[in-house]
DNA sequence: CTCAATAACGATACTCATTCTCATTCAGTA
DNA sequence: TACTGAATGAGAATGAGTATCGTTATTGAG
């Protein structure tokens, strides 16, 4: 997805939500679509710098998930990461290093997702509940911790 | 397992760490095995009452994790909640409600989990990393929240 | 273009889960 | 029973995240 439409979605996101696409808000969502995998505030701040202070990034981030623009991700102690949702992605998954803690996406080969999914629609109909969504978290060493 | 075994071993694994199984650690045991899904602390300090005060619930879960008698779980904002590790549990997944933010624990029958299994293969082999283990969680409902 | 009206911002105070500290108590051993 | 290190408990400290509030920027009406 080009920078430009990635610019146009979200505002059109933001506009359906019933708030503006400003400068703050395009910086974040530009940072995050040069992430390889979801940030913490922490890290968004470093790559930001001083031009959006972190009280505004938090509130940012919150009007971006709100209107679908991001996801919120738990996977690692006390740390809340945000990364720009599929419609911009696409669907992945992610590898939580267990030596660093850092998240990457994991691309998944289409074959592979569609038997994952196959899985969690007969898990769903065994225990009688409907799914949202799934998440598949591979835990092992990425490149930097191997 | 029954509650004996589940003690008898839970001792082994603290003692193989060169600790204590006292009798706080022994009431944090048994209220997990109790729980249905992963705890967080305001859960179990609910269960066991003053008998454990919070400060020590902390220090008892950071111990038991370390020696590998429960295992952390980070799938909802904020909060980290408790297992007993699968030695204990048996390999399981996870029903996490978009409701109410209430884990469920979800047993996965054999046939499907090996099906899961040969897809994380297939993508260590792909992505060239050994995965140390894997963890599918659903979004949905929980029954109260249908 | 000017002026409200309202959205967004930024600094700071605050909350609350979690960690740290330290004095006290307990369990195991001589 | 007395000694020694482990474990505990109460409360202080930390830090991610939230709420507040005065200021600034944007939009739309005239």
């Amino acid at each position: 997805m080009t920078t430009a439409t990635l610019e146009r979605e979200a505002q059109s996101r933001l506009a359906a939500y019933g708030v503006r696409f400003t400068r703050g808000r395009r910086a974040v969502v530009l940072a995050l679509a040069e992430a390889q995998g979801p940030r913490t505030v922490a890290e968004l701040a470093e790559v930001l710098g001083p031009s959006v202070p972190v009280s505004s990034l938090y509130r940012t981030l919150t009007v971006l998930e709100e209107s679908g623009v991001v996801v919120p991700h738990y996977g690692t102690r006390g740390l809340t990461r945000y990364e720009l949702a599929e419609w911009a992605t696409g669907h992945h998954h992610h590898l939580v290093c267990i030596e660093c803690g850092t998240v990457d996406d994991l691309e998944i080969p289409e074959g592979l997702e569609q038997r994952v999914e196959a899985v969690v629609e007969e898990l769903a109909d065994d225990q009688g509940f409907e799914p949202a969504g799934h998440s598949l978290e591979i835990e092992g060493r990425c490149r930097s911790c191997h």
